[in-house]
DNA sequence: ATGGCGCGCGCAGCGCGA
């Protein structure tokens, strides 16, 4: 089972890219954010048409998240229970036994704004909410663009990026503390080359120069965790006209 | 040098992203 997070940046703009990733990339499961699209012109029939179910939760103008599937998904839900947001970041869906997690956490703007709070207060919904619900002996995967880059082998600059936000200590220890849960990182269960990336500045020709940013992440429960293979990020689609600002991350699990 | 680019909205230039 394949399962890929791909935050692409406005899905009536990079529709073509999708499609044509998913045609030579024929994942299982793919996790998009950002569609910033509402329901009722999200692009279901081009999807159906690619061979994928889809579920969402769009908004006007910004965020907005889904899950794209080879096969039907059960028990769809939006949002973290009990945390009133009217920005659609969450959607969860079950497939076989694997539960999927998307995220589109909250960017914060700069560190101390009044967005950089509501992120942090989002992660510690998020932290309650995968602590308190799930079941170990569950299949789990947390998928999704969470803002946050963990360490400083995920900063192309730890200087210019120290303590500013995506990379301050609060940010880095709400990620943590879903490590601290059992949910592991699963980029980094794997030898993986230096200067890894998933997002760069669309300005100052940042990919380029691969100044970039890990920011992206695929996490799983230690059940789920031991059945993954291979965590990879796709650059590919970077460097495609009109890219969106990240890459897909892809990982692979072992079914029972 | 706090911009740079790209998106949505909407028709100019701003808010936002990261």
């Amino acid at each position: 089972m394949k399962i890929a997070t791909w935050n692409i940046n406005s899905l009536r703009v990079r529709l073509p890219h999708v499609l044509d990733w998913l045609k030579s990339n024929p994942v299982d499961v793919l996790a998009l954010q950002e569609l910033k699209l509402t329901d009722d012109s999200f692009p279901r029939a081009e999807i159906e048409a690619a061979g994928y179910h889809a579920v969402f939760s769009g908004q006007k103008t910004y965020n907005g998240v889904a899950l794209l599937s080879r096969e039907p998904m059960r028990d769809v839900d939006m949002g973290i229970p009990g945390f009133k947001d009217e920005q659609r970041r969450v959607i969860s869906a079950s497939l076989g036994n694997v539960r999927v997690v998307n995220l589109y956490v909250p960017n914060g703007q700069s560190v101390g704004s009044d967005k950089y709070q509501y992120k942090l207060i989002w992660l510690e919904a998020l932290r309650n909410w995968l602590g308190e619900t799930f079941r170990h002996s569950e299949q789990i995967v947390v998928v999704g663009d969470f803002n946050i880059a963990p360490a400083d082998e995920d900063v192309h600059d730890p200087l210019v990026w120290k303590d500013q936000v995506l990379c301050s200590g609060p940010e880095r220890e709400a990620f943590r503390a879903l490590t601290t849960l059992g949910y592991r990182d699963l980029f980094r269960r794997f030898e993986q080359a230096p200067q890894s990336y998933s997002w760069w500045d669309y300005r100052a020709a940042a990919f380029r120069r691969n100044l970039g940013l890990r920011i992206d992440h695929i996490l799983a429960n230690a059940t789920f965790a031991q059945a993954c293979g291979s965590c990879t990020i796709d650059v590919a689609p970077r460097k495609l006209e009109r890219p969106s600002d990240h890459a897909p991350v892809i990982a692979e699990f072992r079914l029972d």
